[in-house]
DNA sequence: CGATCCTTTCGTAAATCTACGAACATTTCG
DNA sequence: CGAAATGTTCGTAGATTTACGAAAGGATCG
């Protein structure tokens, strides 16, 4: 993944719900829409828009496009991580994990489990 | 902080050199930001929003005003977060973590030194 | 003094995003 | 068939963001 075109605001909100239904239809998606939810042509022309900048690609079936996601979603957040961790924590995900256990947002006995779980899957 | 003003692009990133600094003038901002430098103008202009957005305040300097970021660094992060955190890991942030250390971003060593840190901070 | 700097303020052109209606094609059914 | 439902495409008005120049008011210095 070189390249990965920003997403806006609504465009992420879009692929959240797309990213839940997976392979389908505008309909499908606009049900998984978290509210508030769009007007149909709205979302209609963002899924285009998300076509347009790769994330999905479609399939007309009959007089109808099924989408499917090709951007993983665990790849989106990878990225849009580093950045994050990049300018917020000098580029360490150990000073990110620190900052969220001073916060108490995790506690020791969670990543006890993390690290077992970790060691086990060797 | 029951209400904070989202930022945009550029904004974000004049935050993160004012945050560099501490509190300032905008020659000192000019000098702390990363590249691409925008010119003196640009930035003026995005401190001022960032003041109207409650993120900075300023006080007249004989005839120059000088900056203090008044929006914490770490409130920022926090509360950026959690929105990512609730939208892409269930809002959990054992699963964040899980997340990253899955995907090789930080090592059971590293997360046995923050659990001794925290239980020594006690 | 007069030229040069430094800084602020104001305004705006261009780009992009947001939100959605209008128009049109197809399908479904009573 | 004709009406209603469903879905796509196109276009656009308005909002927001981006980026920066022009203008103006000190301060500085040769």
């Amino acid at each position: 993944m070189l390249f990965m075109e920003k997403l806006t605001q609504q465009e992420e909100t879009a692929m959240l719900a797309i990213w839940k239904v997976g392979k389908g239809f505008v309909k499908d998606f606009l049900e998984a829409h978290s509210a508030p939810v769009p007007p149909y042509t709205t979302l209609a022309s963002t899924i285009k828009n998300l076509e347009k900048k790769g994330f999905l690609e479609s399939r007309k079936m009959g007089n109808v496009y099924e989408y499917t996601p090709i951007m993983e979603e665990a790849a989106y957040k990878q990225r849009f991580m580093n950045g994050f961790v990049k300018d917020y924590f000098e580029n360490s995900y150990k000073e990110l994990v620190s900052f969220f256990a001073k916060e108490k947002k995790i506690s020791p006995a969670e990543l006890k489990e993390i690290i077992s779980m970790i060691e086990k899957g060797k």
